[in-house]
DNA sequence: CAATGCGGGCTCA
DNA sequence: TGAGCCCGCATTG
């Protein structure tokens, strides 16, 4: 699903990097916190695919100035007008950054606003342009690990009132006394990162904002397929049914990589629940992110792309140059030639994660976690401490190298740039912890998860995968939302960590915190943090650089705040209020304008 | 029962 | 005014 058109270099991306620019999402994050600065901003990968640079943002484009943004190329989730596409991209489970998609109306993921983050519904008082927020993650409060370094990260309910179930609950490791608690995503500005979603007819628009400053949380599947479990007791069995399921469901979206991002077709199965592997090496390194294991990454300098963008904005990260590759393996084979159908499972994105050191034999693929779990040995899973669905997913860790380079506010997290993969899985585990710790990347299973992976392009392998603290990829870096971290002081070893100043409230500190409880240490190596806005570091514009208000209109509210009644573009809705066209019947025209839009109609 | 969407309403800056 | 967020309701699987 790589973009495809190609003409000039602009206007096949629709960057992000439009989030940047001071102009507008200034706002955002001002509003949140001061002091915000703004890593990188975007830069359209594809065209000239620059690497990653530095963070910070490039100056942005003389406001209004950059005229045409080819319609395809420049919108915004809140324009008037979109630009109709010819290419769509490929559905990213684990969007992260500031990125927007353009998907195919016939993408069952994009129908079903899916995403690999616990995203629930926020009232944006705006009936087409459907908004998420990120519920973040549900961890032990005791941020314990497993002995394979795994630790909890399981996926908050969406609703309400399972989530409130969820918390408190004894976390499913049986030799920890800590508690599920929900782990928060201040990833936009100190806020949960959002999501937004626009129908056409043609397309579907998906935007988001913020970059996740939080490791994954277990995929859907899982916890369906834990959920399913849990019902009866016959691990055993179904365990490996759902596995093997899964694995074919894998394989077969294997052999369509194209296809499973937008067309839905991808196999929804998940594996089975994870379980951290106790025989395997012990780390307790942060599930994504493994400190313990230096060697196994390297630091790729600048030099990583993003594979090939898919035409809307994938902005990879421009801002950071830190990006942590895996440097055992160094590019995996080649595209990896999925290996059964684990290959896919375990390396959905084979660039960026090579395969374990030894990767179980395909046979064994499925064999292995389930030993994995019977090692585990569920006795909870009927029992009061452990329910199925507390069983987490080991994750094997990663281990993130800073790169000196950083400089640019990107956080760490907001700027690596990383195809969507799903957190590891026990699947994973049995490959081990050791090397493959990539993080959590992997696929699982659900419905995303390999979208991304399997169709990266084989260069990417070869250059490494960039990813955060916590192993996410990210789309772009938001040039306004993305929140500036920067090195702390390091309190060990003389590595710096990186806090989040965005938003003071929530705090420097507190992001230390966290990133400390999730064990990163962001070795900002010798980087230094972020030099002053607009100085150093910033990538050259690029060609393709998008601003985020592009002359084109955008709705203007009439009212704001929660009055929906107030339209302003288009014929004012006929009807009666309520009864406004809801995102499924949106607009019409992309090319010109979308349907009109109620007060509350920026995403933000 | 939980995921999803919708939308009213409140609060804060 | 711009946003975030809580809460309840309805639908769906
Ligand atoms: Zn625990
Ligand atoms: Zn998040």
């Amino acid at each position: 699903m790589v973009p495809l058109r190609n003409g000039e270099g602009e206007t096949k991306e629709i960057g992000i990097s439009d989030c940047l620019s001071a102009r507008t999402e200034p706002g955002l994050c001002a509003n949140a916190g001061e002091g915000v600065r703004f890593p990188v901003s975007g830069y359209s990968p594809r065209a000239a695919a620059p690497p990653p640079l530095t963070a910070r943002q490039p100056a942005p484009p003389p406001p209004q100035q950059q005229q045409h943004h080819n319609p395809q190329a420049d919108w915004d989730i809140n324009d008037t007008t979109i630009p109709k596409v010819s290419a769509y991209d490929e559905w990213l489970e684990w969007a992260d950054g500031h990125c927007r998609l353009v998907l195919p109306a016939s993408s069952e993921e994009a129908k079903r606003h899916a995403s690999g983050w616990a995203m629930r519904n926020t009232n944006n008082h705006n009936v087409h342009i459907l908004k998420k927020s990120c519920l973040g993650v549900l961890v032990c409060s005791a941020r314990c690990a497993l002995p394979g370094g795994g630790r909890v990260h399981m996926r908050p309910a969406i609703c309400d009132k399972a989530r409130k179930k969820q918390q408190g609950k004894a976390c499913p490791n049986r030799a920890c006394s800590g508690r599920l608690e929900v782990l928060p995503c201040r990833g936009h500005c100190g806020y949960p990162v959002t999501h937004f979603w626009r129908h056409t007819e043609h397309a579907i628009y998906f935007q988001a904002k913020g970059n996740h400053d939080h490791p994954r949380p277990e995929v859907k599947t899982s916890v369906e397929t834990r959920r399913g479990l849990r019902g009866g007791r016959v691990l055993r069995r179904g365990a490996r049914g759902l596995r093997a399921s899964a694995g074919a469901a894998l394989a077969a979206a294997a052999a369509l990589p194209g296809q499973m991002g937008a067309q839905g077709a991808r196999p929804r199965t998940l594996p089975p629940p994870l379980i951290a592997d106790p025989a395997g090496p012990s780390c307790s390194c942060p599930p994504f992110e493994c400190l313990c294991k230096p060697n196994k990454l390297v630091l790729q300098g600048a030099q990583s792309y993003p594979p090939a963008m898919p035409q809307s904005t994938y902005n990879p990260t421009p801002c950071h140059p830190n990006y942590w590759v895996v440097d055992d393996a160094p590019p995996p084979p080649p595209p990896p030639p999925p290996h059964g159908p684990h290959a896919p499972l375990l390396h959905p994105d084979a660039m960026s994660y090579p395969p374990p050191p030894q990767p179980p034999p395909q046979d064994e693929f499925m064999s292995v976690p389930e030993e994995d779990m019977l090692r585990y040995d569920f006795p909870h899973i009927d029992g009061d401490l452990f329910q199925p669905e507390e069983i987490f997913q080991l994750d094997a860790p990663l281990r993130p190298l800073p790169q000196h380079q950083q400089q640019a506010s990107g956080a760490v997290r907001s700027c690596a740039y990383e195809r969507g993969r799903s957190p590891p899985t026990l699947l994973e585990l049995g490959a081990s912890n050791t090397s493959f710790h990539s993080d959590e990347q992997t696929t699982c299973s659900d419905d995303s998860s390999h979208s991304g992976g399997l169709a990266f392009p084989p260069l990417q392998q070869q250059q490494g995968v960039v990813m955060d603290l916590y192993g996410n990829s990210h789309c772009s870096p938001a040039p306004g939302d993305t929140p500036y971290f920067e090195p702390a002081p390091a309190p060990d070893k003389g590595s710096g960590e990186w806090m989040c100043i965005v938003k003071p409230e929530a705090g420097p500190l507190e992001d230390v915190a966290r990133l400390r409880a999730w064990g990163l240490h962001v070795t900002p190596p010798g980087h230094p943090p972020p030099g002053p806005p607009g100085g150093d570091g910033l990538p050259e514009p690029q060609p393709d650089w998008q601003h985020y208000y592009p002359d084109g209109p955008k709705y203007v509210h009439e009212y704001n705040n929660n009055n929906m009644e107030a339209y302003v573009y288009g014929a004012p809705p006929t009807h009666g209020p309520q009864h406004h066209q809801h995102l499924h019947a949106d607009v019409k025209n992309e090319q010109t304008t979308l349907p009109p839009m109620s007060s509350r109609t920026f995403a933000m």
